[in-house]
DNA sequence: TCTGGGGTCCTAGGACCC
DNA sequence: TCTGGGGTCCTAGGACCC
């Protein structure tokens, strides 16, 4: 049963052995930036946010290979990546001590909408190659190729001139011949190169997809998952982060095949039902289908501050986060049912919030009157970062059974532009959804500000009323039954 | 009256990913 | 590396219901 560390034995070697890609842009938004301006190619590229005159926070979204050799990577405040790697533009106007050019580079805002729209070309060869594709990402998808190829060796095995991609094993599958077809059509036909990871399970594909950036294309056979993960260090397996790798370490796991080997049991009582899945991960078991891309869960905005207190700078920000979530939405024809910000204080805390409503809304304003009801809490507070998120969605879609039946007319189309007054579905006739949460919020600030006799109360009863409604809100309870 | 278990929803926080 | 923005999923406790 478990004899699968052999080469060529399979851990489930039957004919159900599905075949799964998994599809890695190599830094994508440089590749991107390069298309429109080929003078960027063969140069350090980092595209970013936040670098321009007058912006100091900000941070390296993507950068080119070139410019990792310097020491740029992901995530790095943006000064830092400028202390690494001088800023080309600065090198040619600057007339003291002028770097040497080659260990400039290019810096370039982020543009994510190119990007989409050179992803989605990418993506419509992805749809072609595979019947099922899970989008993760602009950048990143997986494919169920099981119905297009097999897992059967072509050409002769023994030959080494043909298993140059073929990773821990000496044979060359069909499955890799059509890997190497979907990664050569991206770049001919886009133009932008891709890693491709092939294996039985996503998860290992996925972790294939990594191991030979860029440009990369690594074939795990059936037979070979366990072999080609046991030396990888468990960072390296996707859910594995800082946090559980430290952790791991602490109890002498270091590597995947050190995870595959340990206790589930103690594994389970140490990281909960994470870590049995992270045990099965390690040993190369996931039989997780590729399910196509869902519907978001969830939208939000968020946007950093020079840290400050001032209470009217915070309101202005989140209301403007709130006015662009709310936008959003809504251009998704979305509705949603829950309004939450995100507050971050010095050093690095972060705190969330949170507010259900009793049905699902599409008003601009109730996001902002929850946000800044839900702010109210931090007024004093010295924050360096704030978000304004909605979740609970609701694409209408099935749900389309209003009492009021106003959908009628001008709606058909589905893009949800009308106005939130009438985007309540439930409710006692004569008023609505987003008139009862627009007053309650608002009535919670009033008191707040005139000292009523809520204001020491918990804000979260203060605001949606979980306890007696109040005045002209005596019909929540009609409400809050059918949610 | 007390006790129990199961289920669901809500909120807050944490880890992780790109 | 003291940290940008947009997401996902999981956990845990409390409320509430049956």
């Amino acid at each position: 049963m478990d004899d699968g560390t052999l080469p060529g034995v399979g851990v489930d070697e039957d004919a159900t052995d599905r075949i799964i890609c998994h599809v890695d842009m190599d830094c994508f938004y440089a590749s991107c930036e390069r298309l429109r301006r080929p003078d960027l190619r063969g140069e350090p590229v980092v595209v970013g946010m936040g670098y321009e005159p007058g912006e100091t926070v900000g941070a390296v979204a993507t950068a080119s290979y070139e410019a990792r050799a310097f020491g740029v990577g992901s995530a790095m405040p943006i000064s830092e990546a400028l202390d690494r790697l001088p800023r080309r533009a600065d090198a040619e106007s600057d007339d003291g001590d002028t770097p040497d050019p080659s260990e400039t580079g290019h810096y370039v805002p982020v543009d994510l909408d190119f990007y989409k729209e050179i992803a989605s070309d990418v993506k419509a060869i992805l749809h072609d190659c595979a019947g099922v594709v899970r989008e993760v990402s602009v950048d990143e998808a997986y494919l169920d190729v099981t119905d297009r190829t097999t897992w059967a060796v072509a050409g002769d095995p023994d030959d080494p001139a043909t298993s140059a991609a073929a990773g821990p094993t000496d044979a060359r599958t069909l499955a890799e011949g059509y890997a190497r077809h979907i990664k050569e059509r991206i770049a001919r036909e886009v133009g932008v190169p891709a890693s491709v990871g092939v294996a039985p399970n996503m998860s290992t594909a996925k972790v294939a997809s990594d191991a030979d950036k860029p440009d990369g294309l690594v074939v795990v056979p059936p037979g070979a998952v366990s072999e080609f993960l046991a030396p990888l260090p468990t960072a390296e397996l996707h859910g594995v982060g800082p946090v559980t790798e430290e952790r791991l370490a602490e109890r002498g796991i270091e590597t995947a095949g050190d995870l595959a080997r340990a206790d589930p049991e103690a594994l389970s009582e140490d990281f909960g039902e994470r870590g049995r899945e992270l045990w099965a991960r390690a040993r190369g078991e996931d039989d997780r289908e590729v399910t196509p891309t869902g519907l978001p869960k969830s939208l939000s905005r968020e946007s950093s501050l020079s840290t400050t207190g001032d209470a009217e700078r915070k309101r202005e920000t989140v209301s403007a986060l709130a006015a662009d979530v709310a936008r959003r939405a809504r251009e998704r024809g979305c509705r949603y049912r829950t309004i939450g910000i995100k507050v971050i204080e010095p050093p690095y805390e972060v705190n969330t919030r949170a507010k259900s409503l009793p049905g699902p809304v599409d008003d601009p304003a109730v996001v902002e009157r929850v946000a800044l009801d839900l702010l109210a809490e931090f007024t004093d507070a010295r924050v360096r970062k704030l978000g304004v998120r909605v979740s609970k969605l609701d694409f209408g879609g099935g749900d389309q059974a209003t009492l009021g039946g106003f959908e009628s007319e001008g709606d058909a189309g589905g893009a949800r532009t009308n106005p939130g007054s009438r985007t309540a579905t439930r409710g006692p006739p004569g008023s609505t959804l987003t008139d009862w949460a627009a007053g309650a919020a608002m009535d919670s600030t009033d008191g707040e500000a005139t000292g009523g006799s809520n204001g020491s109360e918990d804000p979260d009863a203060r605001a949606f009323g979980r306890e007696e409604p109040e005045e002209g809100q005596a019909s929540l309870g009609e409400w809050t039954e059918d949610g």
